[in-house]
DNA sequence: TTTTGTACTTAACCTAGGTTAAGAAAGCAT
DNA sequence: ATGCTTTCTTAACCTAGGTTAAGTACAAAA
């Protein structure tokens, strides 16, 4: 599994022995589109990293709306980590959106590699700052930018999801509805004549 | 430095030399309310953990309306996440709301500490870990709730600052504006009568 | 080929929250 | 106490985005 290996030596470099240990800790899974791979309320054990595919993780509301928390294609990351770290039955959804191939790290087999490979502590350090620091921003957009705006980012940011992934998608993670997403589309479209 | 050991032992124990060590890194100081410590463009070079006192980091859209990031009271740490592992010119501010002590940890300092006490590498990524979810719950809380109940959630969570700070600070964070905080403010009274 | 379901669009109407503006209240310095 | 500044409130009016509902366009089953 070259592409997981690569992602972590951009950030600490590991001996040959060490990858070997690393890869035995994990488990490949092919799965179809529309796979629900986490439902709320069960226990994370896993944190998924996508070798092809991509899959979304998100809740739902009392008013049966959905929203989307991240989106998650080759090279990324992905899982409940509310319920990982806490071990407690989380609030998400995590689902197949376009067939693909994961690579899973259980959370003990993770644990045990934090304290035989620290420099993978460190991968994971790392990675987790990135995480926070993105989700910082998207915050804060959130809270500052109107939709328009958000998707203007969203679409320089993700530039491949917008072939990959129905709108309605794209409409929950920058926060409105589907119909207001359309309108919205249509305007920005006649604005540019 | 008691408190900011101690808050590190809730998660990781330290021996008496590690502890030494550890603290000749740290410096403390002072900061009377309304102090500045960070503006946009400047790097930022420091964690800052509060000892006393309460602070806050927001940032400024082009309108020259605030929203604010994270307050930080006791215990808590603070800083321009982004900035510090980038370390690159930042977008936030970061101000003492009430004057505070403060203990300093230098970028340098901190990176020197993961690799002496690999201890405090772990540390800090759980850290960063509850960090993460907070702010994956808050986004979550910004896309499916209402004003009301964000304010709601706030209080609950946040029970102490509601007196130490002024109002519009916390619909700055909540994300509405203050005058309308005025009117929903006024209106859950009415409705508890 | 028809059916069925899902995604997308459009339009009329609605509302949570924003804007503007003016006054009241409360700190804080002189 | 007296002003000066910042915060808070209220009210009239406005708008971005939500809701409801109906119709269109595909793609997957059957």
């Amino acid at each position: 599994m070259p592409l997981i290996i690569d992602s972590i030596e951009k950030h600490v470099s590991l001996t040959p022995e060490e990858k070997e240990l690393f890869a035995s800790k994990l488990e490949i899974q092919q799965h179809k589109a529309k796979t629900i791979l986490l439902s709320p309320g069960e226990i994370c054990q896993y944190s998924y990293f996508v070798n092809s595919g991509v899959l979304r993780s998100f809740n739902i509301n009392d008013n049966i709306v959905e929203h989307v928390l991240q989106f998650a294609c080759k090279g990324w990351w992905i899982g409940d980590m509310y319920s990982l770290i806490s071990q407690k039955p989380g609030n998400l959804f995590i689902e197949v959106l376009e067939d693909a191939e994961l690579v899973l790290l259980s959370k003990e087999n993770q644990e045990q590699l934090y304290t035989e490979i620290p420099k993978l502590e460190r991968f994971f350090r790392i990675l987790i700052e990135n995480s926070l620091v993105a989700h910082q921003e998207r915050l804060m957009d959130n809270l500052s930018l109107s939709a328009e705006e958000r998707f203007d980012k969203f679409c320089k940011r993700y530039p491949d999801l917008m072939q990959k992934i129905p709108q309605k998608q794209i409409a929950s993670y920058i926060g409105v509805t589907p119909e207001f997403f359309s309108k919205m589309k249509s305007r920005i479209l006649k604005n540019k004549i």
